[in-house]
DNA sequence: TATAAACCTGCAAAAAGATGCAATTATAAC
DNA sequence: GTTATAATTGCATCTTTTTGCAGGTTTATA
């Protein structure tokens, strides 16, 4: 580990600190005692006297860098910039008189937010917060596929709403996912993996929006394959070098 | 599955479980005691720490995002307080194991917001708003009949939702309305009158729900007699002689 | 209704923190 | 250079926080 100078002034200590709080975004009392060769006691009252003035987040243990801020703003969504970029390219996607069947979740109410109001389509949901949101559209058609409702994802499931899709022929699939990897598609919720299964199903093309955050988590039910996705749409540049492993495929990246 | 430092600090855990919360919408407590290497009581103690900060929903087994939840706004509803005693007698109505028709309209939203946590009942509904708070309700399963959805009164309409309640047979049908006389029930949208008939026929019972304020008005289309309705429930004493008129019928007033 | 998982409570050990004090060191005045 | 003053530091002691575990209870679900 690091070694430094014997005799230091508490100016000189307290810049190193920042300088590896800044680089690490955290730093432990035990470590920093040991690197600077003090006591944990003085790296305490620096790491006071940092956070007292602002420069730092002390914590049990340590020093958290201000820029580390887990300081979570509710009401907004998380990741609110990245979905905005993927509703936009998402929104391309659709075209007046098409039939849209579109599932739920943060990223596809960003999608839903920047739909033009002008748009003459139809949309099939089994989500209630996302038909909620369709209602302000005043030029769409909105059709709920009911069903036993899933209270924490608020969509419906069951065979009825399943067989439903069968009856459905839309031109276009819009699902959010939780996990995407270069197999395919998973989530953890075994009813809303079939209801998932069965919208791809019923139409002729699938659009995937997600943070690119979430590129290359897994869970533990397939709902599809890479190849049944026509569309990866996220917040990175087409180009980006996170899709080598999603490219061979086929699908187009937005 | 994930790989985490050695020695991390608490504040450092609890981002990185907000930051599991919010990109997958859930987690269990055992994967995340797994992935940070700590013991499950560990990830409890957290999750119940961001669940009293509001920043996150705790269940059984793991914790939820908040970006889902039914954020309830009192404020906007009009005729608040005569609302809450409204909601109070009916739910007295509700009894565990029922099966109970529900519409929509803020006196019903007060209602369900009145209904005990523990109740046990299978809710039937046409209405995207009811449906959503009722998924904040652990245990009572919802069902959604879906169909064509009317956009400013945001509930489901059509042969469809008519059809499928045919084969329904509930105990108790609750309905908000607008216009309540002498004769009976009116509404002035067709789509939505033949939607309640139907979930009146499917009902042993009905109870409508109304602030007394509507008593007296009448619109052009006919939703049912008063002798279809086995109990009103306003915010007035069920002696005052504002129901002079509707007592002829044999409905219960509460 | 049985059963396993999840939960809660209290407890104990270990780690971290606070505080008072004495020893040391820096700073400035002489 | 010396000395007085103030700041800094480490240590001993006590308090608080954190964490895992044992146990008994509750909850979910087949």
């Amino acid at each position: 580990m690091h070694q430094v100078q014997a005799h230091m002034l508490k100016r000189e200590r307290q810049a190193f600190i920042m300088k590896q709080v800044n680089l690490h975004n955290r730093a432990l009392s035990a470590d920093l005692g040991a690197m600077l060769n003090v006591s944990e006691d003085t790296i305490r009252r620096d790491l006071n006297e940092l956070a007292e003035a602002g420069e730092l987040i002390k914590v049990h243990g340590g020093a958290l860098s201000k820029s580390y801020h887990y300081d979570y703003v509710p009401s907004s969504t998380y990741a609110f910039s990245e979905k905005t970029i993927i509703a936009q390219k998402a929104a391309s996607l659709i075209e007046n008189g098409m039939f849209v069947m579109i599932g739920g979740g943060t990223t596809v109410r960003e999608l839903v937010r920047a739909l033009p109001q002008n748009l003459h389509a139809t949309f099939f949901t089994v989500s209630l917060t996302t038909a909620l949101q369709l209602c302000d559209h005043p030029n769409v058609e909105v059709i709920f596929l009911g069903g036993k409702l899933v209270k924490n994802s608020q969509i419906s499931v069951g065979g009825e709403v399943i067989s439903r899709m069968n009856d459905i022929s839309a031109d276009l699939c819009i699902l959010g996912t939780n996990s995407i990897d270069g197999e395919g598609i998973t989530d953890s919720d075994l009813e809303a993996v079939q209801v998932k299964k069965a919208m791809i199903k019923a139409c002729k093309r699938t659009a995937i929006v997600t943070i690119s955050e979430k590129l290359g988590s897994t869970q533990r039910l397939r709902v599809c394959e890479l190849n049944d996705i026509d569309f990866l749409i996220t917040e990175l540049s087409p180009d980006s070098p996170r899709f080598s492993n999603y490219t061979q495929s086929g699908m187009i990246i937005l």
